[in-house]
DNA sequence: GACATCATGTAACCCGTTACATGATTTT
DNA sequence: AAAATCATGTAACGGGTTACATGATGTC
């Protein structure tokens, strides 16, 4: 249930249509919790049948402003305090180290040697990815900066953990 | 489609029933891609019905004893090597982090020494299934000494990050 | 004999992905 | 006039979670 989670926590900084969410979801969220344009929508349905957002200005092409309702922002803070996050973490690239043993030895590294690039890559994009957003001084910016940095870290992790493991095969 | 592939790869070190396997989830894959009973039995079907696996005996109390046929094998390798993990990461405790802005600063200090705690707690999970675990010179405890130092790293990282991250809250 | 463990299978439901489907408005 | 962008909605399918359902075998 986090999609409806992320979709209020992005209300409660500025109304928004769900075109716009998809945008905010492509730069901002896309590293933690990537969601589809028809997630999106018709999660944004549900919400409003339940009351937890409302559309407050319709503009053209059918566009629907939503924002967050009191019942909205509750829910989000309960979200926030109440519940664990508990989700388990799914890693293919993980659970492929665990079978390069049926590999000969030079692929194994040779998947680690990816992995090393892919991290360097991730790594850059995230680089690019703070400089060409412009930081001001609202909760997202201030709080998506901390989750960003989170990504570098991962990433210079990851790098590091893929050189120490090509030299543990033999 | 990857709850096949750690299938498989299990498969490839040693025969197993799905009994088997579902402790095998439990102990050393559990961190990488959990598994459910009734996942594994389903796949295990399907697995077979496709002639990636066999059943090569039969034991008490109805038991099924699969083993890895060429064709899975085969598809085993594939996987590793001529497809790209592209798994896209969720994280609900990285989503969080987003919205605390609209907690006060101490419930988001508070947020994230609860982070600090769970990775504590990992960190000393995983010493402790090193020190309960038979290494042997078999792929999966070379491979699985891998994965388990990957996740050590990750909840050192955790820990680090956190700490950075609640002295960024004003 | 009671209890723990071994052992398998199925059904309902929720969430996420991909693809289809349509059309208005703005920019070049 | 054409192309890009804005804007929404639905349907089919696949995988994961929870719960239900059953029973045999080994151990104390």
């Amino acid at each position: 249930m986090s999609l409806r989670h992320a979709l209020l926590g992005l209300l409660s900084e500025h109304p928004a249509s769900g075109y716009d969410l998809l945008k905010l979801f492509e730069t901002s969220l896309a590293n933690a919790w990537p969601a589809t344009q028809s997630q999106i929508y018709t999660e944004l349905t549900k919400l409003a049948d339940a009351g937890l957002i409302a559309v407050a200005a319709e503009g053209p092409r059918g566009r629907k402003e939503y924002t967050l309702t009191a019942e909205g922002l509750a829910e989000l803070r309960h979200w926030l305090t109440e519940t664990k996050p508990q989700r388990t973490t799914r890693s293919d690239t993980l659970l492929r180290v665990f079978f390069l043993g049926v590999l000969t030895p030079d692929q194994a590294r040779g998947y680690l040697t990816e992995l090393i690039e892919r991290a360097d890559e991730g790594h850059q994009g995230l680089r690019q990815l703070e400089e060409s957003i412009d930081w001001t001084d609202d909760n997202l910016s201030v709080y998506g900066r901390i989750a960003l940095e989170y990504g570098l870290r991962l990433h210079t992790m990851h790098r590091e953990w893929a050189e120490w493991a090509s030299g543990q095969i033999t």
